[in-house]
DNA sequence: AATGAATGAGCCTTCATTCAT
DNA sequence: AATGAATGAAGGCTCATTCAT
């Protein structure tokens, strides 16, 4: 779809390069970081094991560029999709459900993020920014407040109700995960706004 | 000769057991199970490398053995704690204060739970009895569905409820891993009961 | 660029391994397959530890290959030159001749047949055919068995006979590489050979 | 049996001494020394693993005595039997067909001799005469130049004989051990007496 | 730009040996 | 004399990284 020499060299240059990054997602998340060799990686890429150092510098570096690039690029499409629903109750639960839904299309990509960016403390030091966990965190504490200011919904904690749906959401995906994709994650899903909306106390007692 | 013969043995055999399955939590917390190293395991407990296979059969076995018997134990104790209290409201706030408090006095068991074993999906299989957060969710589901029974908390879905409150408390010490002890764990805690037990929907309007 | 690419990788491959196949042969025959170690292998082959195992699964691995690939060749190309000798009792002479020189011109190979395969119980049940000298015994009794039906020597029993030559052979051998060799084993060949026809019992008595 | 304290004490100290040795020889040609431990070696003769320094300095040393000590005294203890048959074509017989006892009486110590002691090099260098084979062959020297002398039999080279008659029953025990007792050893042996007093050689043709 | 053979540091594990009891 | 827990050096093997082609 490109149209010049330019920029045909540049997505060749862009795809070997993003080629390895998705097959190191895949590896990473299927055997662990650790686990994971470079010539795992080469293999699934269908590339040489020197070639991997040709496009980054280590295998840590490798790893940190899974988390940097491509987890955060899928992050930041989802609350892009979001960010056009007004109303933000809506718009919580529409982040919510793109988020399963990436998970069931991309699932390596999922247990990347909920398995392997959690362990990695040495990155989240260096790059807080990138932890998908804070920028999802960060996200619902930005559209609670909105939420709360307009009187859509009550004046809450914005932070404790960041915490509980993002808490909410990576461990379904977990549970989800473990099922083997068994587990029927849409229902839940609204299980859980129906708890969230309405509070678990009878109204009269509470 | 202390007391006597038996108890002797006994003790010295479990003490030095014990103090290899508190060192590997602690190491295998910090450095991640496979990045750490038999060597550090034994250099913390103050032992020679070959001690600690007298009392494990390998590297696996004693990451197996910290996971089904110090956690386990862990675990059982704050569920055993809570299972006085009536009010099942009040009992699953207090399991998620005890579980907090364990963490705050023993982090490097909370770090162990919330990153090690949800990367062991072999152990995760072979024992599922054994994993914290499924033993978790199985108690906050058993609690609910009494509270349900009982009619004090609204007819939810018992299920939706545990993946709330469970998820909510891994990241909630996740985070305050991160902050390294700065977040006031408690605040938080008490503003996500609040928000559980009236909802975030104004009443006028749902 | 020789002569054509394929024969020049094969070539290539086949060098290197042939090259650690008989620095194995030879440092397992000095030292003994169980006490020498790959560290020993690769410094004799002028490699280093890690390219053993490019070519050969496992310290057993290689062993098993020592015994399979180079030693049943030479043993192979023995059975063969003798093989155009028509009289009976001079083609098993040429035979033991042909081992003696081989024993000379590669004392290791010798010292690796006498020594570890004897050792090599494992080895021997699951590779029956490769054992040296069981390929000994089996190539004499069938020529023995040859010399008798055409009247070339007495009706013995030619399993017996096997046994004879073939333990004299691998004793003589032994001693040899005991002397250092300083023994005059084509000597002792000729006088064991002197025995062989004539008996010991002098003619008038027997 | 012992009829004062000396004797006894001394044949306690020397009762778990010599279990020591028989374990170790058990031990040794079952696993291969350099594959059998020293707990092997305890576990088998009940007793702890401390214990087996008190009587032997090392494993090594372990070693050497079981060669030293127990075999020679076994070897001398045939030898012994064989020197009053007067005739020496019988005696050597005799010597054979007792040595074919030792083995089928006590197969680990068969074992031993014929694949340890044989790569034991170190130890044949620093104790020459401890060597059965070594000792074998000299005991068939002496006895073939006896027989020599005395015109039993015809005026062959006694060393050849001796290779001939020790390398003979060295293969012959290999072989009847690999086949695990399902040899008839005694039928061979005979063969092979046979086959020596007579030659290969038709008479006629010689 | 791409390859993959070669490297060797580092890890898990074993086991001969010691020593406090 | 006897024990066996403790030690730590040494070996097999892996794998991130390099480099000649």
């Amino acid at each position: 779809m490109n149209n010049n020499g330019k920029l045909n060299r540049r997505a060749g240059r862009t795809n070997k390069r993003d080629l390895l990054l998705d097959a190191a997602i895949e590896v990473f998340a299927t055997k662990g970081s650790t686990s994971a060799t470079i010539a795992d990686v080469a293999k699934k890429a269908r590339v040489a094991m020197g070639t991997v150092y040709l496009y980054f510098e280590s295998k840590d570096d490798l790893l940190q560029r899974c988390m940097s690039e491509v987890i955060s690029a899928e992050i930041d499409s989802i609350i892009k999709k979001t960010e056009s629903i007004t109303d933000p109750m809506d718009r919580l639960y529409a982040f919510f459900i793109h988020h399963v839904a990436l998970v069931k299309e991309k699932p390596y990509i999922a247990r990347f993020i909920t398995v392997e960016v959690r362990q990695s403390e040495s990155f989240s030091r260096r790059n807080p920014g990138y932890n998908p966990q804070q920028r999802y965190l960060d996200h619902v504490v930005d559209t609670a407040k909105t939420a709360i200011e307009t009187g859509r919904i009550n004046p809450i904690d914005p932070h404790a109700l960041a915490i509980l749906l993002v808490g909410t959401m990576d461990i379904l995906i977990w549970q989800w995960l473990a099922s083997e994709g068994q587990m029927d994650i849409e229902a839940i899903s609204y299980q859980v706004r129906q708890i969230l909306q309405t509070g678990v106390t009878p109204k009269a007692i509470s």
